[in-house]
DNA sequence: CCAGGGTTGCGTACGGCGTAGAGTACGCCG
DNA sequence: CGGCGTACTCTACGCCGTACGCAACCCTGG
């Protein structure tokens, strides 16, 4: 059982993120800075790649100088993705409401925050924690409800919507991912896994109760294979979603 | 960059989830008894606390002893998701394709895995990789995608509808946990967290935009401390969800 | 110009992790 | 009872996050 984190550390949490942070000292280390260097070592090499010590070496600085400007990694993880969400919709909350009626800002929620994933496919590998409550995720929040808001829903179901929206992109991202890309990670591509994995499997799986998975499986590989997209699982969950919310509306 | 795993490591895991392992020796130590000691420490104590020297420890041994039977932690934690799987739905694929229409199916569905996430709350700690090839897993994948078949979806289409749901089920349930449960594993509750960092929040959000998401959050707020059911988001979203599936059928 | 002191940065160290590889002791078979 | 193969364990390595205390620096007051 972890020690409890005393009152002080959270309210500091909270003010580090809304940029209450101490000025650069002689060797120009910053928190800017610092959350910098940990984008781009995550940004090129995951989420595992960003240690403390790593942050430091890219800054030319020794390890225990970032907690100076940074309590410890949590605050810094928390700080990076506060500072990946500014790029969703720049300093303007109403874009997502201004895109149309309300299935195409969900529609353009959905799209940024799938681009964002591209851009930043560690934000997949982050531990399900408690909300971020940074300047950049509560504009995030701000704009992702409002094309919900004035249609017919209750304020708890708007936000359940939007739950909806972004997890089937989380989820969506993740699918991709896995199908093109943990290659960075693993040094391993899918088609390389699966066929590594495959002669082994048919071996040993001989359970005569498969028969949909198996049926859907290779169907889904035959896809995988040829010219499957994930976009296109994104996309047709997503209006799959909106066909569902429509339902819901009066 | 890590090295690439060579092709017969991926092999052994495949068969040691399938059951290819070696039978017990002088100490008494098996592979059930290994995953059966980290399934206990994990439902205790969460994800973290499972590290090879506490399930030796728990099992009265060297850490090192751990490696005659299980090749790493990773084939470790595969095991022991795989093991938890095979509570879903017994030994019996036909189960959720057995309980009314494709509704109901899905319906229990959702329900097994969101009660399977309140016992093993670790689950929704894992980080995202490439698919578990157990038996369990298997199975579970078979038994869910039968309520789907022969409704007029396409392979593709059964799959992602399927990944619809149990996305749908994930994130609420991670919502629900982070709502009641992260004291274990924090030693504060999340309405002591609130507390403690509402000030420093209410000091410094004082962005004039957040108009929609403050009177979502205190609506949202409010059901919480009255009689706020993560259910009811788990349930508005599933039926949300059923809803749009519905409007894709023929 | 110098002295003092507070601030900033860093070196060392601790206790953890996963696990490689060499060493040990046990049980079985002859 | 001897010997041997295997099941187990010990030590060690290179990581991790970070507590602690010292050193180097800048700024101020004289």
């Amino acid at each position: 059982m972890p020690p409890r984190p005393p009152v002080q550390d959270l309210a500091r949490s909270v003010y580090l993120l809304w940029g209450h942070h101490p000025a650069p000292g002689r060797s120009g280390l910053s928190v800017p800075g610092i959350v910098a260097a940990g984008l781009e070592i995550a940004d090129a090499e995951g989420l595992d790649a960003v240690s403390m010590r790593r942050v430091a070496e890219r800054l030319g600085v020794g390890a225990m100088s970032l907690y100076r400007h940074v309590p410890g990694k949590d605050d810094l993880t928390a700080l990076m993705v506060d500072s990946v969400y500014a790029e969703l919709y720049g300093d303007d909350v109403t874009v997502p409401a201004d895109a149309g009626d309300w299935r195409d800002g969900l529609r353009l929620v959905a799209a940024r925050n799938w681009d964002l994933y591209a851009r930043h496919p560690w934000l997949l590998d982050l531990r399900p924690s408690r909300p971020n409550l940074g300047p950049h995720t509560s504009r995030k929040y701000e704009a992702e409800l409002r094309p919900l808001d004035g249609i017919g829903l209750t304020e708890v179901e708007m936000d359940a919507a939007l739950t909806l929206v972004l997890s089937h992109v989380d989820s969506s991202a993740r699918a991709a991912r896995s199908m093109s890309g943990v290659e960075a990670s693993t040094g391993m591509s899918d088609a390389e896994w699966w066929q590594a994995v495959t002669p082994a499997l048919t071996q040993v799986m001989t359970d005569p109760d498969l028969t949909v998975s198996a049926r859907v499986g290779s169907a889904v590989g035959a896809e995988f294979n040829a010219a499957y997209s994930p976009a296109h699982a994104y996309t047709w969950g997503l209006e799959t979603l909106l066909d569902g919310l429509a339902a819901r509306l009066p």
